[in-house]
DNA sequence: TTGTACGCGTTATCAT
DNA sequence: ATGATAACGCGTACAA
């Protein structure tokens, strides 16, 4: 980082409630209701009842009102209107990962469509093991600090459904394990998409498959178990053999010094593998991706020698023109604040918890198996 | 001034859809500070110091009044606090995209790393015009709802600079045009940027070269302005002659019914070239990585043919193995967030305007131009 | 070290 | 339709 100068501005930011209000910048500052109403010349209430557009209020004095806000610059101060309301227009979004993970930013992205226009706004927390999740919910009786809690992709145990249990305020629980404890939900159906991918494995001639797994951070991961499971399930019913199907669970990200390890790892799981299978279905798309890199470096051809289906269809799958289960979770999270909107105004929602279906990418990392081993 | 605390509850502000929930609706509701003062049988105003760790608060006090919080699982109303203190806790960030594009959600995750451990919320909030920008400043005596703003990727009209500047709260700018009407600011050295891109060209060998820019969406791109000069200036500064250097401008991704529209448009327009550059500079990643497989299409190889070069390595830029200029928004915006965090404190920020450098990420989507180009 | 009393800017109730 | 006035829950000089 280079230095530059900068215009130093002396005045602001020491504002001290109760203290004077050193003039400086001229007004613009801390315009309140009060004002407004000496300004328009009447009562306070009637600011408040203008402004807020509640009937019982004469038009023209409404007119008058709202201009005199103009003049001032005024605006709601938010904290004042929710001690007194008691409606924060606040909603907490807690998510396991990264803010800027794929998952989670669209999340962040699908709520913030629904619920900005209703002028709520949207309060991101993360929590990454179950001692901040844990410290997260005792602290919850956020019931006086936010109006909804949208948990995503957190598996909770059940002193925190517990907790759910008791909050005052609508929780809604997004890519939950469960939906014990929410008062509405937005599950993925993840054995669908598993079953559509081993269907059109199984379509393509595929005989001996894998399914590779790795969690990715976070205490609280459980989609790489569920997702194992259904490819297990769906094989069998589909009439695959058992010795014909492989697991490959590579651990934990944290178990390696570098992805790169990790990635390595998986490859060296799916060489060791006599014979190999011709196929793969692996957890996510990015592990999908570097396990296809890996691979190439050890001569194995995607899609020639060996097909692989990645799950979540994140931007990066398309880049790779990678074959995948593609989910929307922009379209999950619309719902869940939908959900949550309801709720919040005391309505019942459309459906309480909904089943959202993935669904199969066809790109260019499947194929037919090599004639050998049709 | 009678308390009554408790005993008048207005029942707005009890929510309960679809009437009670089994059993344990009980009290777990709105725990007041005052209510630990009578559990600890001490004031409220002990209470206050005590469980904010101030000193002048015996020890002994501190414990019991410490565990009646925790009793009666007590949190503070951020709400009640904020008034009382003028501080609001809160920090506003400012998009013009959707909070689930590579730079908004990485910058989202860097400022949360550092505002959250100081117990700050992050508010986001998105304009994509300049209308909405306009709304968003003139109500933006947020003075009065948060304790900062920090605005990202937005290009400032003369009349949001003006409000900038009168804002009593600090404003940083990340990615901005101009460091005008900031109290700090975090820009990107693009130039410094697109000069290692062409510098590492013309040493491949390359004599013909185009730049190639599709702004994203929103009215407040320039990005492609500025990196689409710094590319005409640096290879000029290094000898390459005008009639060597192409510019294409694709137009806005608006301007198209699909995005494939768009890359075929980008497509057509490199091919119609006589006698075709032997390398590209692009944008962005996103449309570089859609190029090259467009240009695959008809028969044009990667790098064997044509050289590409993108811009921000974003994740999808490594899964491409395309060669780009990296930039790390999330550190950006770390010390845009921490830039924030002094000047709230009164501080001089260790710096008040920074530039932040691009790396030239070397991979597989460069090569020496073809012999019958050299 | 602890308690008292007032103020922060709105909303809501009850008169008028 | 409009105006007083009491909460809302906490911070903080100032008194004890």
């Amino acid at each position: 980082m280079i230095r530059c100068s900068g215009l130093f501005r002396p005045d602001h930011r020491l504002w001290r409630p109760g203290g004077e209000r050193t003039g400086k910048v001229g007004r613009m500052v801390r315009v309140t209701l009060h004002e407004v109403a000496v300004e328009a010349g009447v009562s306070d209430s009637t600011v408040s009842r203008a402004l807020r557009g509640l009937d019982k209020v004469d038009e023209g004095t409404r007119a008058r009102v709202r201009q005199a806000a103009d003049r001032l610059h005024f605006s709601f101060s938010r904290n004042a209107s929710s001690l007194a309301s008691g409606k924060t227009m606040r909603i907490s979004l807690l998510f396991s990962d990264k803010l800027n993970t794929w998952f989670d930013a669209s999340v962040l992205q699908g709520a913030y469509e629904v619920l900005y226009p209703q002028r709520y706004d949207l309060i991101p927390s993360t929590v990454s093991t179950y001692e901040q999740l844990s410290a997260f919910f005792s602290r919850l009786p956020a019931d006086r600090n936010v109006d909804a809690v949208i948990v995503a992709s957190i598996n909770l145990g059940s002193g925190e459904t517990d907790i759910l249990k008791r909050l005052t305020i609508p929780t809604v629980g997004l890519d939950s394990r469960t939906i014990e404890g929410f008062d509405a939900s937005v599950l993925l159906d993840d054995r669908k998409g598993m079953h559509d991918a081993v269907a059109l494995l199984k379509r393509l001639g595929h005989r001996r498959m894998a399914y590779v797994g790795m969690p990715e951070p976070g205490d609280f991961e459980f989609s790489s178990q569920r997702r194992g499971d259904a490819f297990m399930e769906s094989a069998l019913a589909m009439g695959f053999q058992p010795r014909d199907l492989l697991r490959i669970d590579v651990g934990r990200r944290a178990d390696y010094r570098t992805y790169d390890e990790a990635v390595g790892s998986g490859v060296a799981r799916v060489l060791a593998l006599d014979p190999m299978p011709t196929a793969l279905c692996v957890e996510s798309d990015g592990y999908a991706i570097a396990l296809i890199g890996g691979l190439r470096k050890y001569g194995i051809r995607v899609p020639q020698d060996m097909s692989v289906v990645g799950f979540d269809d994140a931007d990066v799958a398309a880049a790779a023109d990678l074959t995948t289960v593609h989910q929307n979770p922009e379209e999950m999270a619309r719902s869940a604040a939908d959900k949550a909107l309801a709720l919040m105004r005391g309505e019942e929602p459309e459906e309480r918890h909904s089943l959202a279906d993935p669904i199969l990418m066809l790109r260019g990392s499947t194929a037919r198996p090599p004639q050998r081993a049709r």
